[in-house]
Formats: structure tokens, C-alpha cells, sequence
DNA sequence: GGGGGTTCCTGTACGC
DNA sequence: TGCGTACAGGAACCCC
């Protein structure tokens, strides 16, 4: 389920190969991997094609690709990947991948042909092309207007998101997972930062002190650094790389996925409960209930 | 506009 | 073996 290192890891491997690249042609297999694109695939092929690549952008868990300003036209190719979308990068004649949705035909000035294909088991993921448009200090697609900056964006607000999380009455865990409040956490690094800051993810946001929020955005980076320098966390072959490589950062999880087995800090079990149509864990004994 | 619930979707695991 | 069902969850959407 691709969260913020999961997609950093994604931008990070398009970024070289597609920077510089001219979309010489694309091949729309699914209408459904262009929900966010509500022209159609016809308007989504024109508005590419002959279009160059400027880098590769990312906000939370939405991603995009910049196109090189044309006159009148500052537009940027943005993806979602949903809970299973890939990004992966293959040879120009690789054959298709199973889920594959849409494939991109590149045209890089040194590396030369190359495919950037979109493949999505679940079809929660989505592309489209949206305007790019300024942000205080940056640009970004209209459709991540929205989103509030990710807790390692240079310019995201500390004192800003210890306000905004101590005026909401919603669990904190719920508040975490909020992207207008603080983007690119899930579910897993939810669970996992709450464990590390000893929080119960039902205590309600505004009940926290203010040192407890400055701890637990603390912690939410801390998490979010090591998944990020373990490649991200794959239990499944739902998260990898754009080379179809899975990240390492399962191994290394204290709550998340780990119901009924001992915590690592007190050797009680963890307890999985459900929570807003999915599952919170944590430590009942560790992460008490205020 | 905050709050909380529902919906979209497909592959896998599991019970009967 | 085959069928039905629960489950995974990001974000848009709905109603209160």
C-alpha cells in the first residue's frame, strides 16, 4: 500500500529516466486508470504526446511529472497510485505486465527508448493531465491544492500542524490519516507512529498536549525516514520499485500487521481492532486509553 | 465546515 | 473441488 516512502521511492526511481524524456506515444489499455481524468483517453493522449518531461514531483502519496512549459500550457501528467498502482520502468518491446493499465512510450536523450508502464491490480490508482499552479512557494497540479505539505516537506509548518491537530475532536489516528491535515500517512505508518509515541490511536486529537503532538510528529518522521531508507514496505507484490523490486521496511514494523504477537517494547500482545473499514493496532498495555 | 460513515475495486485466504 | 464471503485501504463523496 504505497504511503509517502513508497511513492518517494517510486519518484526517486522515474526521476533519471523520465527527466528530459519526450512522450513520443501513449497506450491507454483501462478507461478505469483515468478516473481522475474525466476528458477521456482521447483528450489524456493528445494533451501528452510530443510533450517533454521536466522531472519527476511529489506531494504526500501523489506524484507527478512537470512537462515542459509550452506557450499558454503549464501542465503536469499526475498520478495516484491508489493501493496497488505501480510506476515500472521497461525496455521499449517489454511484454505486457498483468494489471497493466497504461503504458507510456519515452524517448530519453541519452538512455534512448524506454516504457513507463502504469499497472494497478485494485484500480484505485488514477492518472491524469492537471494544470500546474503556484502554492505560496511552490507548483503543484490543481488536484493536490488540496493536500496539506507531507511531514518532509521543507516547507511544512511545524507549529501550524500542533494547532491543527489539537483543534480537531476526531481520533488521532483518523487526524493522521487526514491529508488535509498532514499528508502521505496511512495506515501502516499510523499505527506505527502512534506506537512509538505511546499514543492509543482513539484518543481524541484535542486531548493531546501540545509537547505529546510535537512528540508524535517527531516520531511520524522517524518512521517515515527508515521506511524510506529500507525502500519502502512491501508484504505483498502489491508495493515495489519501477525496476518491480519490494522494499524491506516490513521487517522492521513494531504494530502494524502484528496482531496477537508480542510488542517489542513490553512483551505484551498487540491487539488489532477495526477502525474507520480497516484495522488499527497497537498496545493495549504500552498505548493506554486516556 | 467538522465529523463520521460509505463506496469504489480485485486477488487472496479461508470456511463450509 | 467449488462456492460464498471477508479482507486489504486511499480518497472522494455523502449526509448530519
Amino acid at each position: 500500500m504505497p504511503e509517502l516512502p513508497e511513492v518517494e521511492v517510486v519518484r526517486a526511481g522515474l526521476a533519471p529516466a523520465v527527466t528530459g524524456s519526450l512522450i513520443a506515444g501513449v497506450s491507454v489499455f483501462d478507461d478505469r486508470a483515468l478516473t481522475r481524468h474525466p476528458a477521456g483517453a482521447a483528450d489524456f493522449v493528445t494533451r501528452l504526446e510530443g510533450r517533454r518531461i521536466d522531472t519527476a514531483s511529489r506531494r504526500g502519496k501523489f506524484l507527478w511529472l512537470p512537462l515542459a512549459r509550452t506557450e499558454g500550457d503549464d501542465a503536469a501528467l499526475v498520478a495516484h497510485l491508489g493501493m496497488s498502482g505501480q510506476m515500472l520502468l521497461r525496455a521499449p518491446d517489454a511484454g505486457a505486465e498483468r494489471h497493466e493499465r497504461l503504458r507510456l512510450h519515452l524517448h530519453h536523450p541519452v538512455h534512448g527508448e524506454l516504457a513507463v508502464v502504469f499497472s494497478d491490480q485494485r484500480t484505485f490508482g488514477s492518472l491524469a493531465v492537471d494544470r500546474l499552479v503556484p502554492d505560496g512557494p511552490t507548483i503543484v497540479p490543481t488536484q493536490v491544492l488540496h493536500i496539506a505539505r507531507d511531514p518532509i516537506d521543507p516547507f511544512f509548518d511545524d507549529l501550524a500542524f500542533v494547532d491543527a491537530v489539537r483543534r480537531r475532536s476526531s481520533a488521532v489516528k483518523r487526524v493522521l490519516l487526514d491529508q488535509t491535515v498532514v499528508s502521505g500517512i496511512g495506515n501502516i505508518y499510523a499505527d506505527e507512529a502512534l506506537w512509538a509515541s505511546r499514543i492509543h490511536p482513539e484518543t481524541p486529537a484535542s486531548r493531546l498536549s501540545a509537547a505529546s503532538v510535537r512528540r508524535l510528529l517527531l516520531e511520524v518522521r522517524a518512521v517515515l525516514a527508515k521506511a524510506l531508507a529500507e525502500g519502502g514496505t512491501s508484504f505483498d507484490a502489491q508495493y515495489v520499485n519501477v525496476n518491480g523490486q519490494a522494499g524491506y521496511f516490513a521487517h522492521s514494523l513494531n504494530a502494524y500487521g502484528r496482531g496477537g504477537q508480542p510488542c517489542p517494547r513490553c512483551g505484551g500482545p498487540i491487539l488489532r481492532e477495526a477502525f474507520m473499514n480497516r484495522s488499527s493496532h497497537y498496545c493495549p498495555r504500552c498505548q493506554r486509553r486516556r
